[in-house]
DNA sequence: CCCTCGTTGAGAGTGATTCTCACTCTCTCC
DNA sequence: GGAGAGAGTGAGAATCACTCTCAACGAGGG
């Protein structure tokens, strides 16, 4: 871990809009003017492969945002805005045995993106 | 629809794979030698926002794939091959409420994809 | 025929990400 | 208290999947 490491996976982790590679390096040059746009997509990288962060690619999948929350949980994406929002529910297994008796694969995770519209996007 | 954008659907709904713009393309030349990169995209965009098809993010999400097939469904993504397959599972709907309990979001919609190993890469 | 307009194909442009490379640090190990 | 090795860095070029621009085309209605 690198300083310049260090001040990615803080920014990543303070942030609360699971913020894009773009947000990022706003935020980090705040505190580390120099860092360069290649150093943090390495930096988002070695945390992600490290399990330190989480990549999400959601909506039109067109940039990837990070997620500091590591815990399995899953999303909500408003169609308005693009706002991200978090949610804990708990999918039955059943569901994800009955998907893998339909097809020979070994189903050993899931993600889940709820879409809709926000309370600000819907008037 | 024009001749071009009819070829673009027939491929698409022939394909069993889900497939990306440029294997679509690939297939499309085979009968309309012509057609150029551009027209694809484009009809592609045009069946999607017709409803005739549907685009996928799957996976990285850099690459978008085609499935002919619009009823709702969801996906099996092997990660050692990439393939996809298709599965009929039925979330509960009070997974969907429970998540929108959980935001001030209206939620219209979700996405569900499993990942694993299927049977060719497994051993 | 002739106009209009939606569509097309070629090629340039875009935006997010990744690669290359010279340079700089930080460690050993004398 | 250097010397060399190797990991990491920043700048800028390159890549990749698409998207835009634009001149030309072509069907259909006067
Ligand atoms: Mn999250
Ligand atoms: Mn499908
Ligand atoms: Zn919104
Ligand atoms: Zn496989």
């Amino acid at each position: 871990m690198t300083p310049q490491r260090e001040a990615v996976l803080a920014a990543v982790r303070s942030s609360r809009v699971h913020p894009s590679a773009e947000e990022i390096i706003r935020q980090v040059r705040t505190t580390s003017p120099g860092i360069g746009l290649a150093t943090v997509y390495r930096s988002l990288d070695v945390l992600v492969r490290s399990g330190r962060i989480t990549e999400l690619r959601l909506g039109d999948g067109a940039v990837a945002r990070y997620d500091g929350n590591v815990r399995r949980h899953d999303h909500v994406v408003c169609s308005g805005c693009e706002r991200v929002f978090d949610v804990e529910v708990d999918l039955p297994s059943s569901v994800v045995s009955a998907a893998g008796g339909q097809v020979d694969v070994d189903i050993d995770d899931y993600d889940l993106e709820f879409r809709g519209r926000c309370e600000r996007c819907r008037g």
